[in-house]
DNA sequence: TTGCCAAATGTCATAATCTGCCATATTGTG
DNA sequence: CACAATATGGCAGATTATGACATTTGGCAA
């Protein structure tokens, strides 16, 4: 499982670092419940800073926009799951590491699922930050790619094959990340991801008949 | 083939549609054009309509942002590419029907690659470009959804199904986008399409296999 | 042609995002 | 304590984007 609080700094080395998280943190948590409350466009970065208690310019100096700050969090929970994800690798089947990955990141929602809620609304609110959203959410392909790459490297596929599998990927769990948000969370966004992926299955079964017929 | 100057406007009915279609496309070529030699950030809207000759206020009656005049042509390609698969609709399958239109797709870039590799050159040296070219190419979705839908009306298929397709497709002919970009045009836009959808080729006969099985 | 109406455009004012620059305050360290 | 490094605040400025109002231009009928 993917833990989030603890895992990420194991030493509290000092103060500077601890107030940098907690503003970081204090910042961005401000920023969602600001949005949901009166929109994202409502909401000016002064309104923001002026809430945690910080300058404008200095949230300008945690994030690069006021975009960014909606998805902080999705950074850190990918960094988790690369994390989880690297620790070991069994010898399964391509489309089980592949299952289990996604799944990974779908329980990361799930276990903040009324702040993902939040979120997903907020872009729904506003038709700008849906093109924010599916960049921030084709960040996973960099993820999915080595775990396919290193399943591959026994035949000889073309970068393209790998990238467009590694696109289809992102494309059934930006599908499930649709249906949930749409279902609104009365199921788990885990098995909408298992049933998308579900659609794939013929997919990386060929890949995989391939790899085996090859002597 | 998909024309896009001569097929738009039949009814050329007054001077005033003229002017303004002259105007929407002088105003983009305009700013592709200073985009292109300056670059995006260092090109202010107020220099694209100075060049041009109307107010800057104009420019965002016909563009709701600085970031959609770029893409403005691929809007047109949209809709011709529309109008053509409207037209006839032959009862081949659905891996044919997918790659024609694809293909279609492509064959528009080739006969403007050298606007387009422009365009893309543009995106690639603008990192914030990046989220609004991906937005553009997922406008294609909704044209290949429906394509998708009427092969796979006999048998109980659902949303997500399709969705995780048409997504798929879509990564593809990103795939083929940026590997056509990174070679310099050496190679048709079409062959690169055809290669990535290669790689879909077993998960569209899997779908046609199951609806064949159907009795 | 003349005159009216609607569409297109220009001008001005304004809010908000984002950046550069410098001064100040806070933290870590010898 | 003294000094360096880092974080923050304040401020001016450029740029994007929008609303309100006036002006011009094209279409159309008397």
């Amino acid at each position: 499982m993917v833990k989030l609080s603890h895992c990420a700094k194991q030493p509290e080395v000092g103060l500077r670092e601890y107030k940098r998280d907690r503003t970081r943190r204090s910042l961005r948590e401000t920023a969602v419940r600001l949005f949901a409350e009166n929109g994202y466009h409502a909401t000016t970065v002064d309104e923001i800073a002026g809430a945690v208690g910080v300058s404008p310019r200095t949230f300008y100096r945690y994030f690069p926009s006021k975009e960014e700050v909606l998805f902080d969090v999705s950074t850190d929970i990918r960094a988790a799951v690369v994390e989880v994800l690297s620790e070991v690798q069994p010898a399964i089947s391509l489309a089980d590491s592949i299952t289990s990955a996604v799944v990974e990141v779908a329980s990361a929602y799930d276990s903040q699922a009324e702040l993902f809620q939040q979120m997903a609304q907020i872009m729904m609110a506003s038709p700008e930050l849906r093109s924010a959203g599916l960049e921030d959410l084709h960040r996973w392909e960099a993820v999915y790619v080595p775990i396919i790459a290193r399943h591959l490297t026994d035949i000889p596929t073309s970068d393209a094959t790998i990238g467009v599998l590694a696109g289809a990927v992102v494309a059934a769990q930006r599908i499930a990340h649709d249906r949930w948000m749409a279902s609104g969370q009365q199921q788990d966004m885990a098995s909408h991801v298992k049933e998308s992926l579900a659609v794939l299955g013929p997919l990386f079964a060929a890949i995989e008949s391939a790899e085996s017929t090859r002597t």
